[in-house]
DNA sequence: GTGGTCTAGACCACG
DNA sequence: GTGGTCTAGACCACA
């Protein structure tokens, strides 16, 4: 999988990774139990510091999204199941909707808007 | 209006002010032209500094939600009717449908709860 | 002559009538000797402050642009034939070159650029 | 690269820095992806506050003179080829047209001086 | 009285 | 060590 960081944008370097990891993770470009790189060579690799890919990996472990065993090997967790919504989540797609409503879209274009984005990862069109 | 700010959350004090602003719009609960009050007395309202309550005005400038008039204080802008979507609200909504995934919810849940948003919203109920 | 103020633009309102007066004399539309409209008239027009007007009419008396008599009445100074520039002017010029150096304007552009913003005046078109 | 601030002067510091800077890059003096001195130690240079050089950095940010990366400080931003002309600055310049004309400097003399305030720059005499 | 600017000092997120 | 955020208090331009 490849992962493309922008070192000029507003976005934390951390966060466009971590971002880029759980896109991964939705579109199954990343499998379960699949080993992630070690920070160190991921680091290298992208051309960042060390310390901001292991910040990465912490909001990954923290969100559930990757579990990293003793020798701090990280791989992909397991899928999860249950369904259940995050309320962060949830605040956040209200004020997305609440730009969109400014914006003028109507709730026909933003459901559209929505399914779309699901899918389109889905068919690992992201 | 009423406007809550938490001054332990982690999101800045100026964006949960902008975000605020921006729901109260598409909530209608601020109307077109209506006057926002002055920079100073929302400071001393909401016991915030006033150039952390300039900041979230400034923002919510740059993004068209209000127009400075200078005669007067700021007024919220007139509706905009084009429903274009914004590249980076786009880019927002694929993360939560990724989130959404990683989660387990699958193509309806989550176009019924995108749905569920707009329409809180538009009811009045945020 | 007619006159426009936006009450929302970033330029203040006294420099803006002061502008539109500098430019109205330059292409002839306001002409020697002249009386202006008093300022609370003007004001009354243009839906703007009594105070301000004066401020944008002293400026332009400063600048040599308008005489004032006694009885406070303001009329267009009698046109000069110096041709001397003022270090102020220089300064601008030299700052917009800059930029548009930055926009990649080559000489010849930007020469273009400026004789047409002339000729543009005297022809009466602006 | 010299950058002298008026703290006495009429115009913000912050304007005269970003003003600085810009003529600094027309002339070459300030070259591509050259970095520019971090926030606070230039503000400890010119004797002026760090907010001050922020607000500077932020406008020229804005105005696509500067990049901020975020592994390091601002830089100059790659040179832009397009020609393309801001609007702000045709007013600008057809303003200072309209000032020339009332002091009664002819077409040929303000040509003259438009082309002159940008060889200037571009020979590095500023 | 309004927002804009500047200064000063503090804390935190980021890398 | 960097910039980002917040607070606080001052002065000024604007209307």
């Amino acid at each position: 999988m490849i992962i493309k960081i922008d070192t000029y944008a507003e976005k934390p370097i951390y966060e466009q990774l971590r971002d880029s990891i759980i896109l991964g993770i939705a579109s199954n470009q990343l499998e379960e139990n699949e080993p992630l790189p070690s920070a160190r060579n991921l680091a290298a690799d992208l051309g960042i510091n060390f310390h901001t890919v292991n910040k990465a990996y912490d909001a990954l472990r923290a969100g559930g999204y990757i579990v990293m065993d003793r020798r701090k090997t990280a791989k992909i967790a397991p899928k999860r199941t249950e369904g259940t919504v995050l309320p962060v989540l949830i605040e956040r797609l209200t004020l997305n909707a609440a730009e969109a409503i400014c914006c003028g879209v109507d709730e026909r274009a933003f459901a559209a808007l929505c399914f779309e984005s699901y899918i389109k990862i889905k068919v690992g069109n992201v």
